[in-house]
DNA sequence: GAAGCGTGGTC
DNA sequence: TGACCAAGCTT
């Protein structure tokens, strides 16, 4: 059963949370200050990713977009290229297109409400709790991952935290525990709970500052908390991947705007799926007799198509598991009239940027993705 | 409201 | 290796 707290319990919950945090919030490059533009670009990195990794890209980004002028005014390229390897590129389209609405419509200056916050590209219910509270100390709940995680545990509550609809039930509670006089810091002292003591896997709540507050560590159930549905492992895509090399460099195809990695050039991937093979088993061989048909309808490219051996490519996406097996010829270049891609030269790959099934056929190849 | 959207770390 | 997990948002 879900516990209720008293309005004395929440006080002192409020001042146990705090003053921990006082004495230990982590240092981090993103609370130096609360620049509504720092806290932003943090959120939005933070999403889906771990802190460690956000942190050499933090740094880069602010040296290469300080203000956000300069994002509004950011080369798509060279933004992509900045966000390379961080994962779900949307987030940095949106980033630019939430920078030139707050140029727009407000003068190059940060709305300061909850409700205007969720109407810029890529701010949710959680970024603009965030921003608000933590830049302009607004006192409203940021209910992420951590905030479901800690909260469940504190008082039992048992809601299925995939299921959407269960963001109310939270976000009424910790609107009634947060600290009214210093929510942005009652926000992050959350987030820093739920990635210390109070973890997915292997917490210490034996050791938490609130472990008086913990019903389900003092019922000995901390890990039957979050209740969480499960979600659907990935299923299998075969793929083949072309090598593609003539005189002019590297046959490089761009993903086009939307879906899986949009923006980013890769070398030609082929679904299998879309070869109409039927359900007949395919030899290499045969396979490669398809592909190279394919090829030369698509490019005008003809070229004797070999299969590279070796084990597939292997990318594991949250809905997806490509399977790309390489195939690979050499050839004289000719002009691609409406194939949606390049030539590139073995020079310029590093400028373009990559994703990681990219980065993972170069390494097969031998090729340095760097240069 | 379910599904789509990346990558790296951990056990 | 597979199965989660990590400061979610959009359609």
């Amino acid at each position: 059963m879900t516990v209720t707290w008293s309005n004395q319990q929440i006080k002192e919950f409020r001042k146990t949370l705090l003053d921990w945090y006082d004495e230990e919030r982590r240092d981090l490059p993103w609370r130096q200050d609360h620049d509504p533009y720092h806290v932003w670009i943090s959120e939005i990195m933070l999403q889906q990713t771990q802190v460690n990794t956000v942190i050499p890209y933090y740094t880069r980004f602010m040296k290469l977009f300080p203000t956000v002028s300069d994002l509004a005014n950011a080369d798509e390229a060279v933004l992509l290229k900045a966000w390379e390897g961080l994962g779900y590129y949307s987030r940095a389209k949106n980033l630019k297109r939430a920078a030139q609405q707050i140029m727009a419509d407000y003068q190059g200056v940060f709305p300061e409400t909850p409700e205007a916050l969720e109407d810029l590209a890529g701010i949710g219910p959680y970024t603009a709790g965030a921003i608000a509270s933590i830049a302009f100390n607004v006192p409203v709940p940021a209910v992420d991952g951590n905030a479901f995680r800690v909260f469940s545990r504190l008082m039992e509550i048992e809601a299925d935290i995939a299921k959407p609809q269960t963001r109310k039930i939270f976000t009424d509670i910790i609107a009634k525990v947060i600290d009214p006089d210093r929510p942005g810091d009652f926000n992050q002292a959350i987030m820093d709970l739920g990635s210390s003591y109070m973890t997915a896997k292997n917490p210490d709540p034996e050791h938490s500052p609130v472990k008086a507050f913990d019903q389900a560590y003092l019922d000995g159930k901390e890990l039957d908390f979050p209740v969480k549905s499960k979600k659907p492992k990935p299923v299998d895509v075969p793929y083949v991947g072309l090598i593609i090399r003539s005189e002019r460099g590297y046959l490089m195809q761009h993903r086009g705007t939307t879906g899986m990695l949009a923006g980013f050039w890769t070398f030609p991937l082929i679904k299998i799926a879309d070869l109409d093979l039927g359900d007949d088993v395919v030899m290499a061989t045969e396979l490669a007799q398809h592909v190279t048909e394919y090829l030369h309808r698509e490019t005008g490219i003809t070229a004797e198509l070999t299969p590279m051996g070796g084990r597939a490519i292997t990318q594991v996406y949250t809905h997806q598991k490509w399977q790309v097996n390489l195939f690979g010829a050499e050839v004289l270049a000719q002009d691609l009239s409406h194939f949606p891609g390049e030539w590139v030269p073995q020079s310029n790959l590093a400028k373009l940027a990559l994703p990681k099934v990219q980065i993972k056929m170069m390494n097969r190849l031998g090729m340095d993705p760097t240069k």
